[in-house]
RNA sequence: GGUGCCAUAGCUCAGUUGGUAGAGCAAAGGACUGAAAAUCCUUGUGUCCCAGGUUCGAAUCCCGGUGGCACCA
């Protein structure tokens, strides 16, 4: 049975290198599931590997689209697994890093086939606009009560999301969602790495001020007429346009960053806690790639 | 040196006529099936600067300190 690695953990402990020494020791190739690294125009503020990373160890889906291209948890779970079943021809192991949640369990655990149309969104997003989000909850309610009673009715995103399969299939949302998909097609070794808070959170400030030092806001300053792109509405670009639209100093950007990207990681440990499919590791301890390569071996 | 103002949660501050406190932010916890670095939910945090006095009762009034700020010398 083929074997995937599947390193997740909140930004900053140190993904990246863990991937290329084992991807090294293996002799394979790494699949990156970063949702912002996907985008050829960001880089410094997405953490995107070095040019020595990436030629330590082949990387697929970095730097492979615009941030004006359209892009999903299910289409990268299906490129994904197309690219690793690829690999598997001629290679016993793959390696997956990445901070993505949803991209990184699609990709491993599957996502329901579910449709979804733009157009229909924009529309659901306009009514939520002009009508309330009540008017829409109201109505989920409608066709759709046992997803109502389970969703955060507060999320807009969920309301929409579910109201928008809704009306392409017609059928209720939760009916589809049955959790039929499969597990990628071979032996998963999921980690997560982390550390204590303090030192987690010590290492992103100390990474900010050092992308801010290699030119963030530069890069920044050069997408600013793309702000409006989803791709775009992430930490460490929303706060630079801000900053450019004068309602941040330097200080408050760089300030604001740093707690984003903090909010972040801690939401990264809350996806991946208590997961019995998830093993943690404390990087701070021990030396993870060894006992990463000993849990293979045997 | 003199006068005035200020001192309350990690930070910025509110606190009515005296009844031992509350907002925002930060923080912590949680959710998550094609927007996911997105989006959303929940929850506290206290020698009310110190010491004394008045009072049944003081963050609140009085006195004396201490620290900060402003103005005058």
């Amino acid at each position: 049975m083929k074997t995937v690695i599947a390193i997740s953990g909140p930004t900053g402990v140190g993904k990246t290198a863990l991937a290329i020494s084992l991807a090294n020791y293996f002799q394979t190739e790494i699949i990156s599931c970063d949702s912002r690294q996907f985008y050829k125009e960001m880089s410094i503020g997405v953490a995107r590997p070095s040019v020595e990373e990436l030629n330590a160890a082949r990387h697929h889906f970095i730097s492979f689209l615009s941030v004006e291209e359209e892009y999903t948890a299910g289409m990268f779970s299906r490129d994904a697994r197309a690219k690793i079943q690829e690999l598997f021809q001629a290679n016993e192991v793959v390696v997956v890093v990445g901070g993505s949640m949803l991209y990184m369990d699609a990709l491993l655990y599957g996502l329901d086939e579910l449709p979804g149309d733009k157009e229909i969104r924009n529309a659901l997003n306009k009514r939520c606009e002009e009508e309330g989000l009540l008017v829409l909850v109201e109505e989920l309610k409608v066709k759709d009560l046992e997803f109502a009673a389970r969703v955060d009715l507060e999320n807009a995103h969920r309301v929409i999301r579910a109201l928008e399969v809704i009306q392409i299939t017609g059928k209720p949302f939760s009916e589809l969602r049955t959790k039929s998909s499969d597990a990628i097609d071979a032996e998963i070794i999921h980690v997560f790495l982390s550390g204590e808070r303090e030192w987690v959170y010590d290492r992103i400030n100390k990474r900010v001020d050092k992308m801010v030092e290699e030119g963030l806001f530069e890069e920044v300053q050069g997408l600013q007429s793309m702000q409006h792109l989803q791709a775009l509405n992430t930490v460490g670009y929303r706060e630079i346009f801000k900053y450019i639209e004068g309602s941040f100093s330097k200080e408050e950007a760089i300030v604001e960053i740093k707690k984003n990207t903090r909010n972040y990681a801690k939401r990264q440990m809350t996806w991946y806690r208590n997961k019995p499919q998830v093993r943690q590791f404390d990087v701070q301890k021990g030396d993870v790639s060894a006992e990463i390569i000993s849990l293979i071996s045997n």
